[in-house]
DNA sequence: GTAGTTAGTGATTGAGCACTAACTTCCTCC
DNA sequence: GGAGGAAGTTAGTGCTCAATCACTAACTAC
């Protein structure tokens, strides 16, 4: 395999154990284990553990924005709002990136309280990367992208903590997520 | 000091330093430091680190609690609102508890993830605490409550990753709410 | 076949971690 | 005034972790 499909293979299992345990919570060996190489040899693939997770955080975010636009490409903005929502539950279904997300979200603060400007920088294009794609293909205005996200967020927020499908916190949620999918 | 009030100094030391790092992320030596008592000591107030973590996450909702509870008291639901997101501005002023929340719910899903049943219960359950507080001196019905988390959430997100007062991510936040205050 | 490159490993290191044991200091009450 | 206990310390243990180093095996080019 060459180095940059391992590379690949490498990111991806770095989102399932970074979304398992965060960025600090995570050990190198863990993610090495899931790739299937030798710890040591994932710093030959990347400088270090930072820039893996940064990879990851950018992959997953660029797989999030595909997944929408595949939905919403080309259809009215009533439609397309529809489609999107429809292809949230498939991201929602393996929670994998949506919980991904809420990692590059702390982690975004972490690194900017310990002054890495660069890392948090980094993490805030990949969302605010997200942010725009979503308005566009919505065909929204500034509130409902910004209730669309808020709406997202809780649902990620709820799926984290594991409240299952029945609890009273989920009945308020549109009939379309269904958060025992998974 | 008498080891309770040590424990409360300790407690607001964590939320602290828990809020900039994560569990993981955060050692119980800058907790002891921040708290000015010797590291070792902690595990005489607390018998482990995930105790402290708890007392804190409880510590934190309750806090929150009592700020809507004393903005929202005795007033009519629609008076009540208004009076809860102005109590909200107050939280996010100190972006702390905020903050903190947001690691209590990948704290959550970690310990979850990694078996730690009851550890996740006791977060999941200071969580629901709050929802049914809420929910309560809203005067609200589930939509209502879902919207109003779903809204606080976001702002929890934006503020996390450090985005700036005048990103446009902030143009639809209701005005009541400068993020820029802290 | 030999010179060079690419993919990959095992052993190790030094720092930092949660947690323990044993000690000191000071206050209180008889 | 001294015994007892609570508050708090210093010193240390064993472990985990990110990162490094020295190496091998297989392939390619001439």
């Amino acid at each position: 395999m060459s180095a940059d499909e391992r590379r690949v293979s490498v990111v991806r299992a770095a989102i399932t154990e970074f979304a398992r345990g965060g960025y600090a919570g995570t050990s190198t060996a863990a993610i090495a284990r899931r790739a299937g190489v030798s710890q040591p040899y994932l710093f030959r693939l990347f400088p270090d553990k930072r820039e893996i997770f940064l990879a990851a955080a950018e992959r997953c975010t660029l797989d999030i924005r595909q997944v929408f636009e595949e939905a919403g490409r080309g259809l009215p903005p009533e439609e397309a709002r529809e489609a999107m929502g429809d292809a949230y539950q498939a991201l929602v279904v393996d929670r994998e990136r949506v919980l991904f997300q809420l990692q590059m979200h702390v982690a975004g603060h972490a690194a900017d309280e310990a002054g890495d400007r660069p890392f948090a920088d980094r993490l805030r294009a990949a969302f605010t990367d997200l942010w725009d794609a979503s308005r566009l293909l919505l065909g929204a205005d500034d509130a409902e992208t910004w209730d669309f996200f808020a709406h997202g967020m809780l649902i990620n927020v709820l799926l984290a903590q594991g409240f299952p499908p029945d609890h009273r916190v989920w009945v308020a949620c549109p009939p379309r997520i269904d958060p025992g999918a998974s």
